[in-house]
DNA sequence: ACCCTTGTTGATAATGATTGTCAAAACCCT
DNA sequence: AGGGTTTTGACAATCATTATCAACAAGGGT
């Protein structure tokens, strides 16, 4: 049975409450500078369960960390910009689709994806511009 | 200046021999195991070259490798086969597209974007359902 | 062919994120 | 409140990757 902990709703909270997508690392030391003394492994494995519950979204940042943020509702996918963190939810049936026909044409079972796309955003583009 | 070695050589053919993705613990063992004294950090450094060159294509495993594969050319998209790497190489036009219009509509420039399909192939599939 | 400058190698240590351990603490049902 | 079970968290262990740095080798000039 699964209990119920003020760490979990601390993190889910914590996780809320955050724009954009957060590192393990980054949570634990949010909440710690907030005074809470949730433990780092606990992070880890709130943010495991929330992702595996379908209640945060996860993704590897280049260099191979593993980020979340808090799912709002339903599966999406998202526009990242590379030099502030500006996270926007897009919808992609189409691109749904065709990840399941993709993979179903050439006998894979089991298939799940990875759609995301990375840029700069349109402040980062005009400043960007301005620092030229 | 950049010298040529019979390392990068090696990294080079072994990735260009390989069929699917693989990581750089896995060539390092397979040139290893031909007899190369090749040094790890060698191979590290040689993929990465090869990827920054656009030589070699390089993604992140969901458990957070970086995985490597010879750059046939031109741009396209992976079905990876999760447990033993089997790689398909899929186009996808339609998602290209809409990358392209999801990054302008929001004010996205420089977007580039992440599309992979991780499942299990066909012959992994009857493997895992025989080991049940 | 020889030398010299400089990029490259590789054994090893260091880093850094993530996971495993396990006794103590917290939960929840009765 | 009591007790079986889950969860926590400090700490050790793992594991991929990167940094070090002395020894080495490529290649241009002689
Ligand atoms: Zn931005
Ligand atoms: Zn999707
Ligand atoms: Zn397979
Ligand atoms: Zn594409």
């Amino acid at each position: 049975m699964k209990r119920n902990t003020w760490q979990r709703e601390a993190v889910r909270e914590a996780l809320s409450s955050t724009e954009g997508f957060v590192s393990a690392q980054g949570l634990h030391m949010t909440l710690h500078g907030a005074g809470s003394p949730i433990g780092l492994a606990t992070v880890y494995r709130a943010l495991a369960d929330l992702a595996s519950e379908g209640d945060a979204d996860s993704l590897q940042s280049p260099d191979g960390e593993s980020l979340y943020r808090a799912c709002t509702t339903g599966h999406h996918h998202h526009l990242i910009c590379r030099n502030c963190g500006l996270t926007v939810e897009i919808e992609a049936d189409a691109v749904e689709q065709w990840a399941k026909t993709a993979a179903a044409a050439h006998g894979f079972t089991q298939a799940q994806h990875v759609v995301d796309v990375f840029g700069l955003c349109e402040n980062c583009t005009r400043a960007a511009a301005a620092a030229e």
